[in-house]
RNA sequence: GGAGCGUUGGUCAAGGGGUUAAGACACCUCCCUUUCACGGAGGAAUCACGGGUUCGAUUCCCGUACGCUCUACCA
């Protein structure tokens, strides 16, 4: 191959960017990186859309949360500007205009009512969805079936109209899909799609093939729902720029909601529970706001793992893969023809896999950030919460699980679960720690080894088994029944700290037991 | 209805004429851990169906069934 590789990824901003949409962009930003090629990022928009606040910084905010936008080539500009489709209104038009001239495109005056019509009236049982193709357009309002004299006049007297393709009969219509092979149509089976809609704007069937000729795109990516229009495209490059500049095309297998079958879509997510866009999406025309995965506690890295296994793989035992193991070992035939189920607890898996693989460092400024959120004091003591991290990395799956899981290092639990405590608790137990409280306040050595001797020690003296003391003294110290070792914690949160919450479960029990037998 | 695409455990999947058909998630059992996790050992569970080709088909070919996508002046 020695044309340079160029790729893009045209997003549409009203939609924010969802699960399946991220992973078009990684697999084409890992291939483009591979063949030291060049990304561009192509603004779907319309002039209806064209306004929705925040949405196109929304699209790059996210791709730059995953890594995906090369520091090389800027999201918006560059060789081939404008890249907003809103922009560039008047290029589309200019090449709507030569189809009509060659006859292969033509203007079409019907109104949406027509087309209503047109489908209810020639409806069959063997016919459900009649289109508008070579066999009914001569029946429609079009500058085919009404002549040219008639036509000019409508467009004088500016009729609203549509430019339609004007698909031929019989012909094999064929191109080589990355994935699939050689796909073959006839063209008896596409219909006469619109190409420039009334007020103006190209659909996407004409954008995509004027952009990726101007922008000299050499392979595209795109989800698989947009077979069944390829030869539409096939039939535009023929016509318009020839065969033989076509792009190559990569149609990638769907993501299928996890019950069921189908597409995955954003209600799956918010029915079953389990976020289906990268980062939250306030949804422009509900205000509807849709959880993101990062926004849940997901690292970029788990998020971005996970969407790449899914459709691909290398063909070992791998499942964790960093950005640089991807860009090393991804490669376009090993991508699955099959759509794949997600699974939101293999995803769940990814993450914890990850925060167990990064290093302490890594985690701290997500791990601060989750503190602050919730409020919770951690102080300037990095190394004190670096070590911590440590201790309870492997507890926890998603970011926000470091506040449930290390919170008690810097703050008194603000409940404990008495409860389980009072199943099996007596004076004995109390007067072991009433003096465990007296040996530690003169202890001056405040190691966890040393708090585990004396503990032990004491309970010797008392004729209690250390095991029936630990749960106690945990569930005081932390709340509940979780979390490292004792006495690390214990160390680590120091003399008063630990003393205060011993006293201060003694006096909880007292009343949770009191209120029991009453 | 039509066209295109697909079909290995519940899910993700490796393999691709002869295999005890990898591995992961989830589930179950046990071990480790005086908590919860992590970790370790094990278990249950799969080649859609029917015809070919072949000594032999999960693998190749042809059908069938089933599923999905599309069938908008949405992308």
């Amino acid at each position: 191959m020695d044309k340079k590789v160029r790729t893009r990824f045209a997003p549409s901003p009203t939609g924010g960017l969802h699960l399946g949409g991220v992973r078009t962009v990684l697999f084409n930003y890992l291939f483009t990186k591979q063949h030291n090629g060049e990304f561009i990022l192509r603004i779907e928009d319309t002039d209806r859309t064209r306004f929705v606040q925040g949405a196109e910084e929304y699209i790059y905010e996210t791709l730059k949360w995953c890594g995906l936008i090369p520091d090389e080539s800027p999201a918006v500009g560059g060789l081939f500007a404008p890249y907003r489709q809103s922009e560039r209104k008047a290029i589309y038009r200019e090449y709507a205009d030569k189809l009509v001239a060659n006859g292969h495109a033509y203007y079409a005056f019907d109104t949406p009512e027509d087309l209503e019509r047109m489908r209810t009236d020639y409806k069959t049982e063997a016919n459900p969805s009649p289109r508008y193709d070579a066999t009914l357009r001569d029946k429609m309002r079009n500058s085919l079936s009404l002549g040219d004299s008639a036509t000019q006049e409508l467009l004088a007297k500016d009729t609203p109209y549509v430019i339609r393709i004007k698909a031929p009969l019989n012909e094999t219509l064929e191109f080589k899909d990355m994935i699939r092979g050689t796909v073959q149509f006839n063209s008896s089976e596409t219909d006469d799609k619109v190409l420039l809609k009334a007020d103006g704007m190209p659909t996407y069937h004409l954008a995509v093939v004027v952009d990726d000729f101007l922008m000299k795109i050499t392979h595209s990516f795109r989800g698989e729902e947009w077979l069944p229009s390829a030869p539409v495209h096939v039939l535009l490059w023929k016509y318009l720029f020839g065969l033989e500049n076509m792009p190559e095309w990569a149609h990638l297998p769907l993501i299928l909601k996890p019950d069921g079958n189908g597409k995955l879509s954003k209600r799956d997510g918010d029915r079953l529970g389990f976020p289906v866009f990268a980062m939250n999406w306030t949804d422009p025309r509900t205000n509807e706001l849709s959880k993101g995965y990062r926004e849940l506690g997901f690292l970029p890295e788990a998020f971005v793992n996970m969407l790449a296994v899914l459709g691909w793989n290398d063909g070992t035992e791998q499942e964790l893969f960093s950005m640089e193991e991807l860009l090393a070992k991804f490669s376009m035939d090993r991508i699955h023809k099959k759509g794949a189920k997600f699974s939101y607890d293999k995803a769940l898996w990814f993450n914890k896999e990850w925060i167990k693989r990064l290093e302490a460092d890594k985690l701290l400024p997500y791990v601060k950030a989750q503190f602050e959120e919730n409020q919770i004091e951690t102080g300037n003591d990095d190394k004190r919460l670096l070590e911590i991290i440590d201790q309870v990395k492997d507890r926890c799956i998603l970011l926000g699980d470091f506040v449930e899981q290390a919170s008690f290092f810097f703050k008194a639990p603000e409940k404990i679960d008495t409860a389980a405590i009072l199943k099996k608790w007596d004076e004995h137990k109390k007067i072991f720690f009433a003096e465990l409280v007296r040996a530690y306040e003169l202890n001056q050595d405040f190691h966890h080894e040393n708090l585990e001797n004396i503990f032990k020690e004491i309970a010797a003296a008392s004729q209690i088994k250390p095991g029936d003391l630990m749960l106690p003294f945990r569930v005081m110290l932390v709340g509940g029944k979780f979390g490292p070792h004792v006495f690390d914690i214990a160390s680590s949160i120091g003399k008063s700290d630990t003393i205060q919450r011993i006293k201060h479960g003694l006096s909880l029990i007292d009343t949770d037991a009191e209120k029991a037998t009453t």
